[in-house]
DNA sequence: AATAAAATTAAACCAATTCTAAAAACACTT
DNA sequence: AAGTGTTTTTAGAATTGGTTTAATTTTATT
């Protein structure tokens, strides 16, 4: 565990839960203003790899990452673009018991309008 | 409905149901050798847009076109890449009574080992 | 035929990464 | 402290999967 990599950690930790590489990158740069953006992939994948964090691919732009590691799900807000959790229970069970596919996994985004956004009309 | 977007809508209507545009550009040049990837795109756009077909955005990798154009969910092989269609019923109202937030829509890829590659062992 | 509208093309552009090669930092052994 | 090997970091180019732009061609309508 690296500064670096200790830094890209905390940021996402300090943060809501769900960041994207680029504005993950513009807080480390508040504590290193030479890092590079490559050096923060290079550490969010080394974090996945370690299991302290959860990359969060969507169908359409940037991937977020989660500082909860633990599975759940997650729904997107078509509003303010961020990217919130949704319990769903043990979805992936009841996936299961619709299909007769094997589901090795899945990838999972709905699409909302958060509490926040929907409260300001 | 020019030749060349007839073109597109057959060769999806011709394949096993779901293909991505650079293999709809391959064979989309066996009838129109000129035919540029941009005009592929734009078509399927428009037929996508008209209801002709329905386009599936994975997380990784290319767009996948969709010779069905009635909702319904997919799996893709991580053995042979191919999207499969997956019968999991009225998902929609199955994840809206697990969650309290508004489903707008929601995009789903299960991961699976599609019956072919596994029996092939 | 004249005009307008839509489709097609070539080529440049774009976002979000990923890759490469070299330099720098770090971690171990003597 | 010096040497050796492994990681990390960097700069910059390359990649993927498209999208955009502007000019040209085709098609449809008067």
């Amino acid at each position: 565990m690296t500064q670096k990599r200790a830094a890209v950690l905390q940021v996402l930790r300090d943060s809501e839960g769900h960041l994207q590489a680029d504005e993950i990158f513009r807080r480390v740069q508040a504590q290193f203003p030479g890092i590079v953006l490559a050096t923060v992939y290079n550490n969010l994948h080394a974090l996945v790899e370690s299991g302290h964090i959860r990359q969060i691919r969507t169908a359409a732009g940037a991937d977020f990452y989660d500082k909860t590691p633990t599975p759940h799900e997650h729904a997107l807000c078509h509003r303010c673009g961020k990217l919130l959790d949704a319990d769903l229970g043990d979805l992936g069970a009841a996936l299961s018991r619709r299909t007769t596919l094997p589901i090795l996994s899945y990838d999972l985004i709905l699409h909302t309008v958060c509490p926040r956004c929907k409260a300001s009309q």
